[in-house]
DNA sequence: GCGAGCCGATAACCGCGAGGTATGACAGCC
DNA sequence: GGCTGTCATACCTCGCGGTTATCGGCTCGC
């Protein structure tokens, strides 16, 4: 199995249509035509349901398409590790989303830095949910994130717990009150499910009003717009006049565990995941793999 | 990244022999050489250290080895598991070590049929410890096979514990016991890290005798040249005139888990986890990942 | 119901680069 | 000091991945 034949696949069985795919690939459509062909040929599968107006994913296709991307990840990651490996002076690369550490970067870091295997970490700021993106192709060593998230080809260790808040506009009825209950809420999200509901949820508004970062949906909050519920931390770092943060007791607490690719043992990462582990409450902490 | 070039640098690195490499591959050595320099020239990084007599890795070199097994594991899966998927009929594959499954097989296939998502279960025996590299290869759908191995990639879960017992020579002086303790074995293995000690045990006697299965260890434990411990379930299946077995109540005990690759979320496969699982006393299972 | 417009497949051609052979440079060994 | 074994270089060839041009067929709009 090759690696560019996969990729033109992956690039058809995303767009769903040769032309544009050849476009995004930067070639013509007739090589594309060929090697998707050849490869159909190679695996003895049909790949695609052709017709002239309509291209659609095979049941083959399907399982190829998702097997294809995390083959493809793992290829750009040999690329990136190694360079990383080899370039002068090595850096651990720790992802974080801006402000969700929890406050805890610079207590991991000085810990860290005290670890025998300790190397220089360079802090690679990222958004929304790219940590494992960033982890599984290896443009990161270890990652701060926030549970739950896909954990596929990861590992993970708790970091912390903390208590969930509600930003409120300082006009909204609730806001009186000194903590609410997740009924009051009224959120569209169910309680044994929660933390994919909530995720769902964010994604939601999210699409739905462009936002990109916490200033920006703080300021919807403020507006009224919406009320969304967030992890303690934050509440220090974002004062908003128009925005009242309030404790949820009910609500179930925001995780945020240290991840790392599942196949790295190497011991400066192994000592960073220790530093920040170090820092979970030990009943707490455990260790989720996968 | 292009797969070719990774390809090429994995034969060299565990031959670390350019002709003997480029024999392996198939082609003549330039063209190998060129193909590193060039896979070197695009990290930005020397992956081997070459005198005019030796080859070593580097630094960079190792870390690009483990990463480009497990990438190329990962290309050859893909192909494997769509060619599978697109088959006429396809069929689930369950790789198992001839009797490693504890007797099992039968209950568990009978479960998984009486499942709505179930498919036709084809069973593909392999050899000792092989299951992992079957699944992450693409070759199995799901594996049964006694822990510790190497989870890295895949998930899974515990199907059942069974108690240890040795098996002795009958002349052995312990075979006139009925049941025998750890200690009064003498087995160069300790006890915290135990799983894994008798793994490398077990590997040592594999290397050292050439034994390939079962019967051929029994051979040489009837033989009096080893004793070695086993799950309980062997027992009933390989009646042996020279050979006893006798408990050892404080040993650890064998532990068999169903496995498969961490993500693949078919649905026939769950099904067939979750068939596998059920046969599982409540609190002995659990759920290990990664 | 028929023509216009898309879209994928095919044909013919081209150029790069992967592969081969021959040779060189160099170190260690009898 | 030749001999052997190693990796690198030089040079040639040819296949394959790339292009442009064209076809064939379904769909949709009027």
């Amino acid at each position: 199995m090759e690696s560019r034949p996969l990729r033109y696949f992956v690039a058809v069985a995303e767009e769903l249509n040769f032309a544009r795919a050849a476009e995004r690939l930067s070639i013509s459509s007739p090589p594309l035509s060929r090697t998707i062909r050849k490869l159909e040929a190679e695996l003895g599968v049909t790949l695609f349901e052709r017709t002239t107006h309509t291209v659609a994913l095979t049941q083959a296709g399907t399982v190829l398409l998702a097997e294809a991307r995390t083959a493809l990840d793992a290829l750009e990651a040999a690329g990136r590790r190694a360079r990383r490996a080899g370039s002068p002076e090595p850096k651990l690369v720790l992802a974080v989303k801006a402000d969700g550490d929890a406050g805890l970067m610079e207590a991991i870091l000085a810990r860290y830095a005290a670890e025998p295997a300790s190397e220089p970490v360079a802090v690679r700021l990222c958004g929304w949910g790219e940590q494992p993106r960033l982890l599984r192709q290896g443009e990161a060593d270890a990652a701060l994130i926030h549970e739950p998230f896909d954990h596929t080809g990861l590992d993970a260790e708790t970091v912390t717990v903390e208590p969930r808040v509600v930003a409120l506009a300082a006009a909204h009825p609730l806001a009186a009150r000194d903590r609410v209950s997740l009924a009051d809420l009224d959120l569209p999200v169910s309680e044994p499910t929660y933390p994919g509901d909530l995720h769902r949820y964010l994604d939601k508004i999210v699409d739905e009003y462009g936002v990109r970062d916490l200033p920006q949906l703080l300021k919807l909050v403020a507006l009224g717009d919406i009320i969304t519920l967030l992890p303690e931390s934050v509440v220090s770092l974002y004062p908003r006049p128009g925005v009242v943060y309030r404790y949820v007791p009910d609500a179930p607490p925001a995780t945020l565990a240290i991840a790392w690719p599942q196949q790295s043992r190497s011991p400066a990462t192994a000592a960073l995941v220790r530093a920040a582990g170090s820092l979970a409450d030990p009943e707490g902490a455990h260790v989720r793999r996968g």
